[in-house]
DNA sequence: TATTGTTATACTCTATAACTATA
DNA sequence: TATAGTTATAGAGTATAACAATA
């Protein structure tokens, strides 16, 4: 029956949704550690190094399109950033009116750090499930990837 | 080999966090619809009425607690809702000090179109996988939800 | 005195508008 | 003229401190 195939999906669409939610918010707490000697960035200080460690060196307005926000507010971003040294800012090649941001090792370490620090977590939660269930996740985790990105 | 089950569980957790992490955040778009004739809520606004909605009654200190904000915050989230009528006020029976709030009609509709507008979108996402990969996150499902809760 | 909730105030984050320098 | 980036300014959202009402 189709009907009650749709509305299976759509009990799933709801455990998904709640499940997939909390875990999100649950991780998001581990990104920073409490009482470390590093300093604190916010959400999007912290997405906008991490991105500019993922794909390379990036002038402020491309860095800012990555992160959907607009340029003024990438601007003060990337003083924060640039004042804790976790990038530089050096001069455009040829074209002298943009700036062109890399990562420095301290904010390669630091963005290693939050992930190595999200990834124990759930890994430590991980080890006490059993083996089919983590089978169970090794199989669902690209299947949500793809739900993502549709 | 123990350490061979480490590296693969290190792996998971990595490929884990991301799928999850950005499934979260593309679900919280579809929280609001664009060009709708209804309040544009806030995260908190949102998450304070659902809880509301789904706990019932209770006092602007209890609500503060369960979503993690300070009273005061509270305070001025409990004022926006009360003014789009999602929430009334009334004096505690017996404790003069308190308040309780209420969701109104509107309210409990506002939340439930939201959850049927997250939901139809993720069920329109999960139609397009084949049988097998939505028995796969039925599966996940509840094995995510328990990963939140330790 | 302790508790509940509100008001006063400040800080952070983000946006739009206006400006500067360069193409 | 158009583009890249910054500065000026305003509007949310949240926090701490101080206060009022009640227990």
């Amino acid at each position: 029956m189709t009907s009650s195939g749709t509305r299976a999906d759509a009990g799933l669409a709801t455990g998904l949704r709640i499940s997939v939610s909390r875990l999100a918010r649950r991780l998001r707490v581990e990104r920073t550690a409490p009482g470390q000697a590093e300093p604190v960035l916010s959400d999007t200080q912290f997405a906008a190094l991490a991105t500019l460690e993922k794909h390379g060196a990036m002038s402020p307005g491309e860095l800012a399109g990555h992160e959907r926000v607009q340029p003024p507010s990438m601007t003060r971003v990337i003083a924060a950033l640039e004042e804790w040294q976790l990038v530089t800012r050096a001069a455009h090649a040829s074209d002298r009116r943009q700036v062109v941001l890399t990562v420095t090792p301290a904010g390669r370490e630091l963005v290693a750090r939050a992930r190595r620090r999200r990834d124990a977590w759930l890994a430590r939660r991980l080890n006490e499930l059993t083996p089919q269930e983590r089978a169970t996740l090794r199989a669902a985790a690209p299947i949500l990837e793809k739900l993502s990105q549709s």
